[in-house]
DNA sequence: GTTATTGCAAAGGCTTTGCATTACG
DNA sequence: CGTAATGCAAAGCCTTTGCAATAAC
């Protein structure tokens, strides 16, 4: 079937208050089926896929749109290029800093204990948690850190 | 006293295996004498109220080899511009999402607990926390999150 | 004197913007 | 019809790079 005509996905569209269009359709097919990381270069390789003729700025626009509207999250992970996350639930990232990858977390591995104090005149918006990882040898470590 | 001529800059500089020049003295006397969180820009117009000529390009490089010698951290915090840490030691952030400001999470506030099972392939590196704050009204909020 | 450092300007990557064209309601 | 969405090209940040001029050992 094509995922550009996917009632479902157009419905995740209309109910995100965005219009179901050719091209947000085939962003929506690229990133909202499956959990993924990927950077705006990567998601226009692959929404050409199904619509050739998209383009780049079309696919800024509708990840902004996307973001917007709570269809996705944007990971200021790396200083290079955003990486969007099609998974909005709360969760950490494990960012191979050779390879650019982002993996999630699985729940439950780590946990933060504390309270952060903030001063009056600001609020908690998120706590975020980016374990770097490097390529080579060596396994999973244990990991107890003190703040 | 003038901070260029500061002996001990000379000998920090000197000790991490970097000649002192003047451009370096004055990049140095911006960051390493206290705890500081600056992009390359403000970096840049610190350093030219120590000495007005020098170059953005000058800026830039010398806050590479500060970073390769082991005097300053870059923050991978934002996906603007690249923030500088002249504080080398382990520990987290609070970044202020509607400033752009960046300081230190106190010691002892927040405790990781847990392991992250990571794939053969790859070794740890990091674990960062990043604090994500608004602007406004909200004092400090507990955080127990399970992650 | 030779090697390293600096500064300028140009180029590079990622992202946004202006505006004419096209498609939609 | 009028509004919104698209695409192209140009411009915008931040950062790096090439190369000549300069300064350090």
């Amino acid at each position: 079937m094509d995922a550009l005509l996917s009632t479902s996905l157009q419905e995740r569209l209309r109910g995100a208050g965005i219009l179901p269009t050719l091209q947000r359709l085939a962003v929506a097919a690229v990133l909202l089926p499956k959990r993924v990381h990927m950077t705006a270069e990567q998601v226009l390789q692959a929404a050409q896929l199904h619509l050739p003729g998209i383009s780049r700025a079309t696919v800024y626009s509708v990840m902004q749109l996307f973001v917007r509207g709570g269809l996705l999250r944007e990971l200021p992970i790396d200083g290079a290029a955003t990486v969007f996350d099609s998974n909005v639930a709360s969760h950490h990232h494990i960012y191979n800093v050779d390879t650019g990858e982002v993996t999630d977390l699985p729940d439950g591995q780590l946990q933060i204990v504390g309270a952060p104090q903030l001063s009056g005149e600001v609020e908690l918006s998120e706590v975020d948690i980016i374990v770097r990882v490097r390529n080579r040898l060596g396994g999973s470590a244990a990991v107890t850190a003190t703040v």
